[in-house]
DNA sequence: CGTCTGCTTGAACGCGGTCAAATTGGGTGG
DNA sequence: CCACCCAATTTGACCGCGTTCAAGCAGACG
């Protein structure tokens, strides 16, 4: 039970994000659960490693079970035909990826975004072990409503919200979820890529770097690299993303 | 625990939709539970009647509870400080409509369609009661999963479709849900404005109702009243929701 | 019969998509 | 360490679709 203390560094984040991700690789590592149950579940619990750019589940293909995050970072998606692509979220180091009912298959796709190690437990033996630990299921609960309210929101920001308030609000997500993890609070590195964003506020890569661009020039933001965002203006990024108007997309360069 | 069976007819719903909505108001009428967990959860149970308008949950308000539909239809939304709104779901008899976590606010604002009832639990109740009881705690489990499929599913919709692929996807959506429950097959009623359509598809007023006709002047459908929907070339509506091309929106009167 | 709400239709505009090309920067091998 | 290469990002120019603004229309109800 202490080999999964053995999390390969991962790719990607190397440079800045590497606090959380060693830790704790355990089930619902950030979750308060009793040492016993804890141990119990430990148990259950499958580890498995991917590198940037793998596929985690498909979908459409059989139960993948459950899984949760322990190292680096993946995206969720679904795809048309034609190759159009929406990203349904991006998960963290504590994370839980999905999880399918037992025989049910996936309803999304998952793709490592850096280097990765997922927890994995298999659909049946976990729906067993929550019947009779009856915590667990509530913590899967919680995780769920958890997962439902961030979905809706999200709905908000793709279906109403214009351009640069999804790309606000895209920023600040990212933002606050290293902030409760610490770091230097007004700068986040970001390990997916401009498509990736794009394909996760229905937009197209070039819109999301014209976007990218604009806020820096507003003073909003600083690039020091693409993938290196720091916040000059917090207030200002704030109205953004709640709907607080600036005219639609180009003109009034604000000085 | 008769008194449920006093459910009031549908006030909207009326022409074509009192089938099931009477049947089992019990709080997952749906869905197999043994008779005496079932006996037992009935008793927490109290039942909400709601006229057409009324607002069953608000936004920020605290522990709701959880919620499932006995009759009517009502939605879901999220709404911006402007006035924009997102309509996140609709919800009929049988489905659920929200569960929070005790003590917490809910996520959504939900609000009658059409006159309502619905069955309430108290969440910190229900919590204690799935502890004792696994299946209904798996049960909810299972809902939660249907649940973040569908929220995804119509993730890709808001952020990817063309109006005509969202409002065919919409409508098939409708078309399905009552295709299981009986009914003419390729006929549906929407108890729902034009403009709850268009808000629940990122789209415009004006654009939803375009494209209700253009859909009916290619022969996909006809439209007898404007709630009323009969589909005429359900291979051509399941092409459209699917990505299947078609110019994108005016143009090209396809005879 | 009049009013009101929801639906439909019309016309024009402008934002974001699309196509195309330049530029940057990270990684590799000489 | 530098030169090179390729992918990712940025920038530019143009165009079309969906919004926006503004009337008409139809059915429901008092």
């Amino acid at each position: 039970m202490e080999d999964f203390l053995s999390v390969p560094a991962d790719g990607e984040a190397q440079a800045s994000d590497r606090r959380q991700d060693r830790g704790r690789p355990g089930l619902f590592s950030r979750s308060s659960l009793d040492p016993v149950p804890r141990a119990r579940l430990d148990h259950l619990i499958r580890h498995v490693e991917l590198a940037k750019g793998d596929t985690a589940v498909l979908e459409g293909e059989g139960d993948p079970g459950l899984l949760t995050v322990a190292s680096g970072v993946l995206k969720l998606y679904k795809e048309l035909h034609d190759g159009r692509r929406q990203v349904t979220g991006f998960r963290f180091p504590g994370d839980l990826l999905t999880w399918s009912l037992p025989g049910q298959s996936s309803a999304v796709s998952a793709q490592a975004v850096t280097d990765a190690v997922l927890c994995h437990v298999d659909s049946q033996q976990f729906r067993e072990f929550s019947a009779s630990h009856p915590a667990v299921g509530g913590l899967l609960q919680d995780m769920a409503a958890a997962e439902s309210a961030k979905l809706q929101a999200h709905m908000l920001t793709l279906g109403r919200k214009t351009p640069i308030e999804k790309l606000a609000s895209f920023l600040l997500e990212m933002l606050r979820r290293n902030n409760g993890i610490g770091q230097g609070d007004s700068q986040v590195n970001l390990p997916m890529t401009r498509n990736d964003i794009a394909d996760y506020l229905g937009l197209e890569t070039e819109t999301t770097s014209r976007i990218f661009t604009r806020l820096k020039e507003e003073g909003i933001l600083a690039l020091p690299r693409p993938n290196r965002v720091l916040v000059q203006d917090w207030p200002a990024l704030e109205r953004l993303a709640s709907g607080g108007a600036m005219r639609p997309f180009k003109s009034a360069r604000g000085t």
